[in-house]
Parts: structure tokens; C-alpha cells; sequence
DNA sequence: ACCTGAACACCGTTCAAGT
DNA sequence: ACCTGAACACCGTTCAAGT
């Protein structure tokens, strides 16, 4: 096989260059930072992280493969910002799944593990960028680093709400919010790597439930109390 | 900054070619593929996924960059081949720790966990490639699948043997696993990817046995049962 | 049967030059 | 101020040819 799939290669300027437009492409793009992080985006979204070089951003925007180097200090700098625009999306479908959600705060905690778990089996790709190492210096881009902390400050906040009502046991908020993120974050990244496929033939529905279960119980053997949701 | 650092490019057979050696390097490697596996291995601990290329194996181990496909389909085969010794690694470890572990159930379960999470951190870079989707067709190594399984088969039977025990609660073992398997690994990937940095300043070691507590206690609110380990 | 050398189509990144 | 074209040192992969 080869390794490169002929690759289309549009003649530059052919859907750009419009036949009732008089001016042809113009030399200046105008606003090239977004078009190069929509044109990431959808490279990873449609043909996953790989996919994703900067010629072929530059590509898809229209420009020479030198010009993304005016609005992005290295490929990096433009995964980064692919991150970013991730948990922004995540943020907004987990507040989305809380705005649905009922009052009951152990409802409202469960309605953002769904979303999280959702979020990552509908964007496998991006997770995988906002996550893991593709972006190598995490630490050079804070407001990536703000966004990421956005997401987690829902999940203290849920379950700080949970503790008030006397539905979670007291404790470090922040301790016990790892926990859950540990646990939902897992789930998610064995899911989308296909790693639960050594496990028999259960839906990952049901494991799901399972997962959420386990998390609010625990593994010991106790009595269990009341149904919870 | 210039993207690769000048290459080093060690004259073919300086290393191979020993001055007491009569035969120069022979033209049949003899022994290529082990060699291509354990060059790998060490660009992935010492220099990341990223340094782990075909052509780097085969400079590495002394042949040229066609080399390879005598032994390997492709670089997806190779990195298959990396997974699978991390597997193998990784269950070597906990069985390890199994073997200090004295005849407690819980000890035992507790131990595969914390080698687990030892394990991810002692190797960031070979974790990455078992997990993840750096080898693009996994079902495409049924070897590597096996290896995996063998390691979670190991926490199966750490849980059923707390079951026996009146420590686990009763139900699906393999379910359970699930849980326990998820909680440890977004764990471990959450520390190895510098994502709990936005946490407080909490240590990993006071964060790690915060998850071991409520793996096994959940986090709803209920009387705590006896002391656990 | 196993390996090499040369080739091809890709990369990320730099830099002088264009508008 | 923003973009292009050409260049450099890398890749993965193929293929005819060597031993």
C-alpha cells in the first residue's frame, strides 16, 4: 500500500477564487489564526491526530505552508489551541447536561459523568489531544491549562453540593473529585481505545451503569443504603 | 530552533566493526527483528513516542532503512511489538508485587494497584503506546491483545479472591474489575499526563491512596465499615 | 533468504524575498 | 504587517538490485 493517499492537491485558489467575484484571492488571508484552528479541528475531528500537520491545515486554509508560522510558534502552538477549543466544547456539554438535569444533587453529579463519557465517545480524536501528549509542552500554554481546570471546577462544585445535601461523605472535595475524574476519565480513554474488548460482550451501557455504581458505593461489602439515582 | 538536533549520524559500522573483530559486519544482520524490537524499546523510554521512528530503529540497530520490512509489515507492526513487551512488562511487575504481597486479599488487590500506577509512572513514554492509539489497528496483533488480557485477568482474580473473603461485595466479577481497572488507569494516565497539577498541591502519594480508599468505599454516605488497608 | 541504495511523496521549520 | 517560494533535514514505504 501506499503510504499517502494521492492526496487531491486542490489548485490553489480554485474555491477560493469565486467566478462573479472580481478581486481574485486576495494576497492577505485577513483572518488566518481561526481558519488554521477550524481547519485543525476538522483534520482531527475527520481523520484523526495524525491527520493533523500544519501543511495541511495551511492547506485547507488556502495559504503557502509558511504562513501559519505569523499566527502559531510551532505546530505545538496550534495543537494546543485544537486542546483548548476542546474543553471549551466538553465545558459546554457538561454545563448543557446540568441545565437539563434536575435539582437532586446526586442526579446533577450523574448527569455530568454521562456527559463526560459522551463527550469523549463522540470526540475521540480531540480527547485524545486535549488529553496525552500530543501537545508536548502543556506547561507553555496557560490558557489551555484555564480551561482544563474549567472543567474540573464543575466536577468539585457538583459533588461539594452532593456533600451539603449529606448524599457524598464529608471530606477534602478536591480529593474525593479526583477520585470520580479518575475513575470517569478511565473509563472513557480504555472505551475509546478499544481496551475493553478483552472484557466479555457487555454493552458499554451497562458497564457504564456499573462504573457509577461502583463509584458512589465503593467496592467493600457493606450494607447498601437507599436506591440512589 | 531547528526541528532535529543535528543527528548524530554514527558512520555505518563504527560501533559493529570492532578493531580485534576479523569479519567486518556481516551482511546478514543474523538476528534482526529482537534487535529492531530492543532498539525501539529504548527510543521510547529514553526519547518518547515521537523519537520511535522506523528509520531510527534501523540506524540503531546498525541496517539500513529498508531493513526493516523484512520483519515488520510496517511501523504499526513495530510499535505492536513494543505494546506487547510493555504487557508483558507490566503483568511481570504485578506479579511481582503479588509475590511480596503477603496472604491478605485486600493486601493483594491493593498491591496490583499500586504496581500498576508505579508502573505508569516508571515508563510514561512504553504505557502510551500499550494504551492509545499509537498502534492504529490493534486488533490487527492478536498477540498483543492476549498480553493485555493476561494483566486484567490478574485483577479478576485478585477481586474474586476478596469476594471469597466476604471483602469485595457479591455480583459480576469482570464488572467490577472494570471499575477497578478504570479508577487505576485514569489515574494513572491523569498523573503521567501533568493533568492534576490544576488539582491543589496535593502529593501523588496522598492523591493515590485517596483513590484506593474510595475504590473501595465509594463515596456515598454511609458508616464506615472496619479499618482496610 | 535477507539486506542495500536510490527513489518518491510526504513532514516541520527557516529565510530571503515579495506585496 | 502578512504571505510566498525555495530550501533543508527529516519521515514511511517501495523496488530493483546485490550477497
Amino acid at each position: 500500500m501506499p503510504p499517502y493517499t494521492l492526496g487531491v492537491r486542490t489548485p490553489r485558489g480554485s474555491a477560493a477564487r469565486k467566478p462573479g467575484r472580481a478581486k481574485s484571492r486576495p494576497y492577505h488571508h485577513g483572518n488566518l489564526r481561526p481558519a488554521l484552528i477550524r481547519a485543525a479541528l476538522e483534520l482531527v475531528r475527520t481523520r484523526g491526530v495524525t491527520a493533523l500537520t500544519l501543511r495541511a491545515a495551511a492547506r485547507k486554509a488556502g495559504v503557502s505552508q509558511a504562513a501559519p508560522y505569523r499566527h502559531f510558534a510551532d505546530k505545538d502552538a496550534l495543537l494546543a489551541a485544537v486542546a483548548e477549543e476542546g474543553f471549551r466544547a466538553m465545558e459546554a456539554a457538561m454545563r448543557e447536561a446540568l441545565a437539563t438535569a434536575d435539582d437532586a444533587p446526586l442526579v446533577r453529579f450523574h448527569a455530568l459523568g454521562r456527559a463526560y463519557v459522551g463527550f469523549a465517545r463522540a470526540h475521540p480524536s480531540q480527547i485524545r489531544v486535549m488529553f496525552g501528549r500530543e501537545v508536548a509542552n502543556r506547561s507553555a500554554h496557560p490558557t489551555l491549562q484555564d480551561a482544563a481546570a474549567a472543567t474540573f471546577r464543575l466536577l468539585v462544585d457538583a459533588i461539594a453540593g452532593c456533600q451539603r445535601a449529606g448524599l457524598i461523605r464529608a471530606g477534602d472535595t478536591e480529593e474525593l473529585a479526583v477520585s470520580a475524574w479518575s475513575m470517569v476519565h478511565g473509563f472513557s480513554a480504555l472505551v475509546i481505545d478499544g481496551q475493553l474488548d478483552v472484557v466479555g460482550d457487555r454493552s458499554i451501557t451497562d458497564l457504564a451503569a456499573g462504573i457509577a455504581r461502583d463509584l458512589y458505593l465503593g467496592l467493600g461489602e457493606r450494607p447498601l443504603p437507599e436506591p440512589h439515582p
